[in-house]
DNA sequence: TACAATTTTCATATCTTCCTAAAAGGAATA
DNA sequence: TATTCCTTTTAGGAAGATATGAAAATTGTA
């Protein structure tokens, strides 16, 4: 009996590998590095508050790099540090909503990576328009580029706005999905 | 008269540098190399059909570079293949439809990255369920890691397909987003 | 078929990003 | 305050990704 619980342990490490292999592939998709997504993967999994020293071993990664990337984590929401009384060392568990993490993400994104976008767009169409170019805005080679522009600009300021409204709460996405799900 | 002209060209360059630049550092966030995004966004704000000569010159890199990411480019179907009668060289065109390039980049990021999650992820679900685990799928440390896998198979599984349905066409997707901007 | 004009491929070089190990920094205990 | 335990920072190095240039392949023309 003693036996098959190690093997079923075994087992589960296993299959926490795997999914921590997944994790790490998918960081480029959520806009996180490798290490910071598979440190988030195994606290997700395993459910766990994990020491530093614990996540170091399972992973075999450094302390410093675990230390970073656990901080970057807690900075973005997706981890949370816990304190065990009597013990000296902060432990780490992850949020268990996947809609929350989700919500949490996307809305770093968009404010780290598409924010700063709309701000440029903005200044490009500025320089194109007929204060800055005068009579020139009007003929062809600089028409053309302020729409093209200019059709970047409302579209993105359209999916913009409707994620910010939608990332609000994770309850709101929920609510957004359903919709779009009835609609045949 | 001729050196305003002149002027308004260098101006016009200047965005366009300026332009170029954005859409490169905004190529991770479409999951595209930077120099690939470049190419493109050069193409889609001057609207013109280029030659790879063009296109060295004027973002100053090698041939090379430029005839590889050139063919992704194609690839993906957000550049096309154009020929000009008489001449023998390639010339290349970026579409113009916003909504189009969106669909086809999220489409492809779905099928590239999206996809394969989906399977390991069900492969790991499968490990954890009670026909590879026994008895021991029903105790706690299994069914922790059972529920959270599915819980995160359910959340994707459902993404999925609401994309799947929405990216089939820009025109659907065009009608997916007029819903709910109008949901207040 | 031979030639000329282009494009593609690929080995090499370059650059960037990420990781490590060690040292410095901080906080809890005695 | 000194000591110990733990975390953060940092300089340097390794791995991985990207770019280059020249040779090979392809395509069109005579």
């Amino acid at each position: 009996m003693k036996a098959r619980k190690a093997d079923v342990l075994q087992r589960l490490a296993e299959v926490e590998d795997e999914f921590v292999g997944l994790w790490r592939t998918m960081s480029s998709l959520w806009g996180i590095s490798p290490t910071m997504a598979q440190i988030h993967g195994l606290l997700y999994i395993t459910g766990a508050a994990m020491s530093m020293d614990e996540i170091m071993e399972r992973l075999g990664i450094s302390r410093g790099n675990v230390s970073m990337n656990l901080s970057k984590l807690v900075e973005w929401g997706l981890v949370q540090r816990v304190h065990k009384k009597g013990d000296r060392r902060d432990y780490y568990r992850s949020l268990s909503d996947v809609w929350e993490m989700f919500t949490i993400v996307a809305a770093q994104r968009k404010r780290r990576e598409i924010d700063p976008i709309l701000t440029t767009l903005r200044r490009c169409k500025e320089e194109l328009s007929p204060e800055k170019l005068g009579a020139a805005a009007a003929e062809e080679p600089a028409r053309q580029r302020f729409e093209r522009v200019n059709n970047l600009l409302s579209f993105l300021t359209m999916m913009d706005s409707l994620a910010q409204r939608f990332l609000e709460s994770h309850r709101r996405l929920r609510d957004a999905v359903e919709i779009l799900a009835q609609e045949s």
